[in-house]
DNA sequence: CATATATATAAGTTAATTATTATATAAGCA
DNA sequence: TGCTTATATAATAATTAACTTATATATATG
């Protein structure tokens, strides 16, 4: 990081970071966007629940929405100011693509467009 | 990291990294031991609450504590699993020397042995 | 030994977090 | 148009977290 970043701040994206569902949400979507259907079914969680985390995180700016047809596709915002210090943290979690090969397999992937 | 760290154990770090009185205490134990007395003052919290952070950090092993006649003086565990990935983000971290000098200035500083 | 200082722990309270269920909205399709 | 699918939001319940007060323990000092 360059500019100083507040520890304040700081601590408020690591709480944001500190849960295992969005922790492993970023990390994914670290690999390529995924949509809200999909997180429900990696997660096996609730709807609203993966909706409540997805707009916590856009609240902070870590990620940003698209719409595309039905679905809401969900992708890292690499504009934001903690985007450097966010990618260092997931730079060392392993990687999370078999998720998504999981989905796939069960024909849950979506391919939109 | 050289070993593949769980996603979840990450999520429990970053968790307890994720406020910012127990992030303050890593950043200012990074820069050397410190004991709970430096800390309530540096705070201005309660004893117990200062004493309950130190001790969720050391329940997790990210610090430790050795005592030095009526002081306890607390410090980075580098030994840790975590040590690596958590300096890391303690370095990105501003600077937090001041809190000490202050302590000095006020003649709160204490220089043990 | 009596008192003061430093720290830890326990119990209780309040606030914050995470999930659930219920409901609303919007797009796609028969 | 009516039904299904995808998503969001609201209300609520359950759990967890953070702080406070009260108390215990250990060391230091007169």
């Amino acid at each position: 990081m360059k500019t100083t970043i507040e520890i304040e701040q700081v601590a408020v994206i690591l709480k944001l970071l500190g849960d295992k569902t969005r922790l492993t949400m970023m990390k994914i979507l670290d690999e390529g966007a995924c949509c809200v259907c999909e997180f429900v079914e990696i997660f096996q969680m609730t709807q609203p629940a993966i909706s409540q985390h997805l707009r916590r995180l856009k609240d902070m700016g870590l990620v940003q929405e698209e719409k595309k047809g039905q679905w809401v596709f969900y992708s890292i915002n690499k504009n934001n100011v903690y985007y450097p210090f966010v990618t260092q943290i997931l730079n060392q979690l392993p990687c999370q693509k078999d998720k998504l090969e999981d989905l796939e397999k069960r024909g849950k992937r979506i391919s939109c467009c």
